[in-house]
Parts: C-alpha cells; structure tokens; sequence
DNA sequence: ATCGGAAGCC
DNA sequence: GGCTTCCGAT
C-alpha cells in the first residue's frame, strides 16, 4: 500500500502529498517566481484561463478545450509577458502548432481560434524523469480525468503514451492546483495515485 | 484561418 | 528546448 515514491525525489522534494490527487508543485506554483524557468506559453494561457483574465481567452464547451476570443489582444499580453513587443497571432499561433506534435495541445477543427489541452500529457511531456513507484505503475496515465468523460478513454491514452518511458506518477497535496479550480465545474474527477491500482472518484466540490 | 518548414534567437 | 520570425501552401 504504502511505497517508496517519497523516498528519492530529488529535484522533486518540494512536492507534496496527500491521498486523492497527484501534482508536481510546479502545477500551481507560478513558473516566473524566484528558481523556475522562464514562462511557457502555455503556463500562460492555463494562468489567464484560470484568472477568467479580460476574456481574451475563455473555456470552451468541452473538456480542455478553449477558445480565443480576442487573438491579437492575446498575443499583446503574451508579447508584454516575453518582451516581444511584435508578437502578434500569426506567431503567437505558430508556437501552439508546435505544442501539437508535443501533444499539449490539439486544435478543434471547424471551431475557429479553438484548441483543446491535453490535461493529461502536460506533466509527461514536461517531466519525462519523474520518479517511479518501485511497485507496477497502473496502466492508466497520470489522471485528473472527469470520470465519466467517454472521449478520453484508457486505449485512447495508452496510443498516446510513449513506448518506453513508462507514466510515472508523482503526488501532491494541500493547495489544488490553480488552474484545476477554474477547469469548468460540476464534474467528477479521479485521481490514480502512484501506488494503487483505483481510488474512488471524488468530487471536486471537496476539494 | 490554419498549417508546417526553415532559419534564427537566447 | 522553446519559442520567434517569416512565409508559401492549402
């Protein structure tokens, strides 16, 4: 039951704990405070997203998926964030296309200036040496997935998963991460901790 | 509007 | 590596 997880984090000592869902620290803590890179673009837009900011950009009507409602304005704050005073849509668009073979993101087609995050890949893409569970790792991916959502299912997410580095998980505890308490509301989310095979869906209402 | 190659920047 | 800049193609 109990596991080793916590026993040699290393970079990851910082992270927290607790029994129901699992973040590195750097998921809720904001990514230009003092040690921590520079902003990625889309730390920046999960930021405006979760501060409901203008409404340059705004939740979609899916899961992950949002919508940009103003794109130049958009691309102005992001351009002030850098210091690219020239950053306009164009490139500012250029830079999401990237993070669709890094599957962060995807676009929706047919819904203009509309993408969808790819919740679950975030901490995989970004953190591809996080430590493993000495026990077998679930099958299912990291997961903060409303439970009952049918287009993402297990198969779908295994496609997904690379080969050879086998999902690792990592917990977290205490503050849920910002941007997951704007996610849009009234759905179950479950949790896959690193070293047991389920745990109950809860509510985010709880948390 | 959207895509993705290519080159450049830090 | 993560964009930024530019641009031709769809």
């Amino acid at each position: 039951m109990e596991c080793n997880c916590n026993s040699s984090l290393g970079p990851f000592s910082s992270t927290y704990w607790s029994r129901t869902v699992l973040f590195p620290d750097w998921a809720y803590k904001p990514a230009w405070s003092p040690g921590s890179r520079q902003v990625q673009l889309w730390h920046f837009l999960l930021e405006l997203l979760g501060r409901g900011e203008g409404g340059a950009i705004t939740w979609g009507s899916e899961w992950g998926e949002f919508v940009i409602r103003d794109p130049e304005r958009l691309a102005k704050l992001w351009g002030e964030r850098k210091g690219k005073p020239h950053m306009n849509y164009d490139k500012l668009s250029r830079a999401l296309r990237y993070y669709y073979n890094k599957r962060i993101l995807h676009k929706t087609k047919g819904k203009r200036f509309t993408y969808r995050f790819n919740f679950s890949k975030l901490i995989l893409v970004n953190y591809p040496s996080l430590p493993t569970c000495p026990q077998n790792t679930p099958s299912a991916p990291f997961s903060v997935f409303p439970s009952q959502l049918s287009f993402y299912n297990s198969s779908i997410d295994r496609a997904s998963l690379n080969p050879s580095p086998f999902p690792r998980y990592i917990q977290s505890k205490g503050r849920f991460p910002s941007f997951l308490g704007h996610l849009p509301q009234g759905l179950t989310y479950q949790s896959s901790p690193p070293c047991h095979q389920s745990a109950p869906p809860f509510s985010s209402a709880n948390l």
